[in-house]
DNA sequence: TACTTTAGCACAAACGATTGTGCTAGTAAT
DNA sequence: ATTACTAGCACAATCGTTTGTGCTAAAGTA
């Protein structure tokens, strides 16, 4: 029962009697340049609005060859991080007139694959992705296909595409500094995904910041395979029974800490009285836990921000027949420390105070 | 510089020396019906796989009407909330072959109002809607042009089209009975945005649990106007200076109640010791806080399953030519107490023991 | 042999827009 | 009066699909 027919270029043609192309040309504003009458152009214009004309993005796209459309994916949209850098990007994006087609890969490749596939399909401008592994066959296609590509968040090494990410290495040195400096000598790692370059990278500044200081390194307090408050709670649990304890633990994502915390408290320990955390990610609740949590902020809207810029460059780039994307055309975005009161000093004995001599490691990234 | 130009059934065609129509049939596995011979459908399924065929949808969406996409308007995709709902509704979505075309209205309705033409031109298959505010003129044109839509998360009154809310009254209303069981008697509620079903239900259960229980209700303890951080820490500000001071707040939101509790922390006050806390909205971090908090529970995943439901309901009914809407079919999803720290069981006076006695309030929806 | 049936496909018209080109009538120029 | 412009629009092809219908040749039937 279709209350109203929607109007379409050809009806307002028809109840007018003039034709198609003339409407066309009206209501995309080009009728000075193929000189439509004043009278007419006002005609056209005041019946498309009676009708309720709505262009048909669709049959224009299929037209121009330009969807006006730009997809996204994102390995968990319900994660904090990411929902911030999606909107941003979606925000930018309508300035300019795109739409976002969104894309949950569900942190698995094939999630990903599925995506990328309906993306093509849809015959998006571009594409924005945070990759979920470190495999880059699906993503060489693209480029390929010569669809404008920008990896965000995460690396893929390989891949000639521009990419945005924060200085995850620097991030986890950093921290693992002021740990050091803190006089922490057994620091615990728990880790996320492993072969993602965010983590990866982490575990280097981790394993740098050891060496510039030359600590020794155990191995065995690198632990953990996925960035989930499970992950952080079940591998807490294991290492507050090693003898001896840790007296530090660095957690690479805002759930894995969460995890540690409940380990921890469930313990009866308590932070940092008897142990000490540091986590990556800055939340808006960071500052209220039991214990204020000292953390590794991310800048994640001038991620969303650069993101999309590169894409737009790319999407021009490309439109104008010169590929302009290149391997160094990366952008790392420096993290930043926020103390508070998660790590408390140790005092420190005394054959212990060469450390400080840091010999800083020259930390080349890319 | 195109390296493969892509491959259409056009391009098939002509390099198989067959017509696009039964190129088409093939591809799309109705080649049962046109009687095309197993031997020309093999061979063009292995010429398309071998072009890297791929499907233009913009082409398809055109002739068939149905783009095999939903639009999603989300006033704030970086609250976990909505992007919880956003997450089940695009993996649900999936499922079934949609992509969702993201728009994040920015809580604002003029944001909302171009979202909306967005779609429309888009042509969307149908619509999941966080609206923004009270205003239905938006949301009413959808219905005319017999756009399926469904309302998520708040609800627009006088609109015949289904909806999914959580039970926001007796959510505020268990939460305020608790309160009052722990013998507070002055108990302010700090408000997020007026006019908005969500705000407006909470506070109504927020005053029906005093008078069922006849306490007398001070209108200044409710305060505030939007669901932000900032307006929580300012009310919260003001309301600890009045005498006497409440012994209880109620926080209509999540970040409310973030700027409730470091306005207390900054005064050098206790929860509960010095002051009481029920926020809305359990969080992943809600038991981790320097006093775990007693929430709100909302099922978020529910509402996004639900609302998913119901739109598919929408658009195959519409599709059928039976409309099944009607003001009937809106769903209401209970909300949880989940006790934790943040509430301190005062003393009773003598003079209140009467206050137990119930009256329950009767409490009809819709 | 002549006629009907059926398998197997091609033709062409849509869907709603864009855009190069062609056509007509009025005005100006010679 | 003829030619030359120009203003103002219409025609028709095209984008990549889908789908109703029509056509041809081989096979079956009488």
């Amino acid at each position: 029962m279709g209350t109203k027919e929607t109007a379409s270029q050809k009806t307002i043609a028809n109840t007018l009697g003039c034709s198609i192309s003339t409407v066309s040309r009206v209501l995309s504003g080009k009728y000075e340049k193929y000189r439509i009458s004043d009278e007419t152009a006002n005609l056209i214009l005041k019946t498309a609005e009676e009708m309720g004309y709505i262009p048909d993005e669709l049959a224009r796209s299929l037209k121009t060859n330009k969807s006006n459309t730009i997809g996204l994916i994102i390995p968990d949209i319900a994660n904090p991080h990411f929902a911030t850098i999606a909107k941003i990007i979606e925000n930018e994006a309508r300035k300019v007139g795109y739409s976002i087609v969104l894309s949950d890969s569900q942190e698995s490749s094939e999630g990903e694959s599925e995506s990328i596939h309906l993306l093509k399909s849809r015959r998006v401008d571009g594409i924005i992705i945070c990759p979920v592994g470190s495999d880059s066959t699906d993503l060489k296609r693209i480029i390929e296909l010569n669809i404008p590509l920008v990896i965000a968040d995460r690396i893929i090494k390989g891949l000639k595409c521009p990419f945005v990410v924060s200085d995850n290495y620097r991030g986890a040195l950093e921290a693992v500094r002021h740990l050091i400096h803190m006089n922490h000598r057994s620091i615990a790692c728990i880790q996320g995904k492993t072969d993602t370059s965010v983590n990866d990278e982490r575990v280097r500044g981790f394993r740098d910041a050891h060496v510039e200081s030359s600590i020794p390194l155990n191995e065995k307090l690198i632990v953990g395979n996925n960035f989930g408050k499970q992950n952080g709670y079940i591998w807490t649990k294991i290492i507050l029974k090693r003898n001896p304890r840790p007296t530090a633990i660095l957690g690479l994502s805002n759930l894995i800490s969460l995890g540690a915390i409940k380990a921890i408290y469930e313990n009866g320990l308590s932070i940092p009285e008897d142990i000490s955390l540091i986590c990556f990610d800055e939340q808006p609740y960071s500052a209220y836990m039991r214990t204020p949590m000292t953390t590794i902020a991310q800048q994640t809207n001038e991620i969303g921000q650069i993101a999309f810029n590169l894409l737009i460059s790319e999407i021009n780039g490309i439109f104008h027949g010169e590929k302009i994307s290149n391997e160094n055309n990366g952008v790392i975005i420096p993290t930043e420390l926020i103390q508070r009161d998660s790590v408390l000093k140790l005092e420190m004995k005394k054959d212990d105070r060469i450390i400080h001599n840091f010999k800083f490691i020259d930390d080349k990234q890319n």
